[in-house]
DNA sequence: CTTGACCTTCCAGTAACTGGAAGCCCCATG
DNA sequence: CATGGGGCTTCCAGTTACTGGAAGGTCAAG
């Protein structure tokens, strides 16, 4: 018999964070005890490993939602499973390249920044649109 | 005599972002009209302009609270800046890094996995734990 | 009996807006 | 003069995914 704080240490996640996934119905209300404790088994250690690990991997929680949908299912076609992370492929290159673009334009002015005690600035002329 | 929707269009950022700015006290209150309309002049419309340039070089608001002060003071060191500056490019390269980890893992896996419609799906089997 | 580690609930806050409702103001047209 | 449309005002709520904290119940050990 498992409580809150076993399944979060063997899931990898908090306590809190196990209750708030149930308080917004990713996973369904865990059985409670006499003294309205939540009881957990393996079953429930499985899944909240599956979310930690597709959180790991940066899906959104309603993206956790469908990939614990098909993995339920265990007759689903494996394209849907593909399709759901090639769109997520697509969305992370779409963020890194943004992110790169920011980085590089970022370090390039600080690079033309003396840096020093004098107040001159290419940065804060940029920002200013003096560039 | 500008109204929010001209120092908007100006600035490009919506009015409610404006607004939002001075809720929030980013900017100080806009003078009022008679009719409690928010009027502008040209200093604000280069402050708003200043927040969008920074905003769009991903800096935090509290960031860019930090760079209007720095902006505002006619005598500061420039290497407050560079620092400001590089700090926050050392937060992008951390970003940009775990965000390429997980793109190149989840890339991986799709390429791995047949996308047709049997179940079989290593997306799945690795979320399980499985891998 | 008390201490400490659990567990419970609920409320609030985070970042940075954005959408929407309800209502006032102003100009132009018919 | 009425009316219609757009812009302005305020305030409230929702977004994402938790996280912190308060107030209080429970249980085993010493």
């Amino acid at each position: 018999m498992l409580k809150i704080g076993d399944v979060a240490e063997r899931s990898g996640m908090p306590p809190k964070t196990i209750r708030y996934y149930e308080s917004i119905g990713l996973i369904g209300p865990a059985g409670r005890l006499a003294n309205s404790y939540r009881v957990y088994d393996e079953a429930d250690v499985s899944r909240l490993r599956f979310i930690h690990q597709a959180r790991g991997l940066g899906f959104s929680l309603s993206d956790v939602a469908a990939l614990l949908e098909l993995y339920r299912d265990r007759g689903r076609a494996s394209h849907e499973v593909k399709g759901l992370a090639l769109r997520h492929v697509c969305a992370l290159n779409a963020k890194i390249d943004q992110m790169v673009a920011i980085r590089d334009a970022l370090a390039e002015l600080a690079d033309r920044c003396h840096g020093d005690d004098r107040p001159e600035c290419p940065i804060l002329d940029e920002l200013a649109g003096g560039g």
